[in-house]
DNA sequence: ACCCTCATGTAATCGGTTACATGATTTA
DNA sequence: TAAATCATGTAACCGATTACATGAGGGT
């Protein structure tokens, strides 16, 4: 059995989650939801699409639209379902590997001016802000519905939002030991 | 002026850091240190050494070993400290971007059995408090150090001490809340 | 003799992004 | 008739990883 990456996982997700949904649809969901936590194009959506079905593990189907444009939808064939649960319970490869464009310049900032490295962390903390707010809003509006669907979403909403804050309290603590002690 | 991938700026800044080492040398401290937010993998950094020899940016100096082998040690020129001076001043493009191999499962998780989940949110925790173990134990190891180096490094690492201690919490929480609510 | 550390690479592949192209249909 | 939405793709590139190769010197 070939491993393919986890974005192809993914799709299989998507399609298995909504099923009978175009391409369009579901590149749509992804930049919605998906996003934050994994992001996919929406040109490797496409392709995905494409070997899920060479696979056998979604089927294709052409529909003609009357009005709106023909479309091809997707559903998960029962091999895909059975792929999928396999996946799910694979535990994942590693710790997430995460890329953070703040820390990685942080970690260089000796030699950087006191009042350079203040910038630097207020720019992260507006960051870290804006995404804590539209966390904390999306977790209030997913709050009211309650099937399955929703709360997961408003779970991993609350991931994120928990990680957000405690940066959002390490750059607070940062500030004021820089400010206690400057470096050098 | 081109615009290079972060992580070439990365590799300078580890030469900048660390001057006169060798490749060989970076890669360790890579792999120690920078490895948790921005990993960079032996054969880039050799690769970006180049890049970063061929822009000028580093000086590359052949050292002829009596008894260990011969090899090439870095070190940034005036112009490459001042092109690392203006990335570190740039800020991150977006927010992180981070991939999550348990959320993307957690979020396709509709239908999987409580049971399963549970044991889902089971060994992210374990890989969670293994990570948090770690940075602890890197945190209290380099309080003891006040060089700037040392202090940058235990700031960076409590980011990640945070982060994880953080999730942790929210695995309680979502045990918790499953346990009182489970998914349909 | 053999393995470990030091030291530096090459080759192949791939996952993913960016930019662009196309065309139909609906709405203003 | 112009713009917006629906819908799907191709081409090119690139950053990064994996796997492998090589060789010198020191330790057991």
């Amino acid at each position: 059995m070939e491993k393919l990456p986890d974005s192809a996982y993914a799709v299989l997700g998507l399609v298995d989650k909504l099923p009978r949904s175009s391409g369009y649809d579901l590149v749509a969901v992804a930049q919605q939801s998906l996003d934050r936590f994994w992001p996919i194009s929406q040109t490797l959506l496409y392709r995905e699409l494409q070997r899920l079905a060479n696979l056998g593990w979604v089927n294709a189907t052409r529909v003609a639209g009357r009005r709106l444009p023909s479309k091809t939808v997707y559903e998960t064939t029962p091999v895909g379902q059975r792929v999928l649960a396999d996946w799910l319970a694979t535990p994942p490869a590693g710790v997430s590997r995460f890329r953070s464009g703040f820390l990685v310049r942080f970690f260089f900032s000796h030699r950087v001016p006191a009042e350079r490295l203040r910038a630097m962390l207020g720019s992260y903390r507006d960051a870290l802000q804006a995404e804590r707010d539209e966390l904390r809003a999306l977790v209030d509006k997913l709050a009211s519905r309650h099937e399955p669907s929703a709360r997961i979403g408003r779970l991993a909403a609350l991931h994120g939002l928990k990680t957000a804050e405690a940066r959002l309290d390490w750059v607070a603590d940062t500030v004021d030991e820089l400010e206690r002690e400057p470096i050098e």
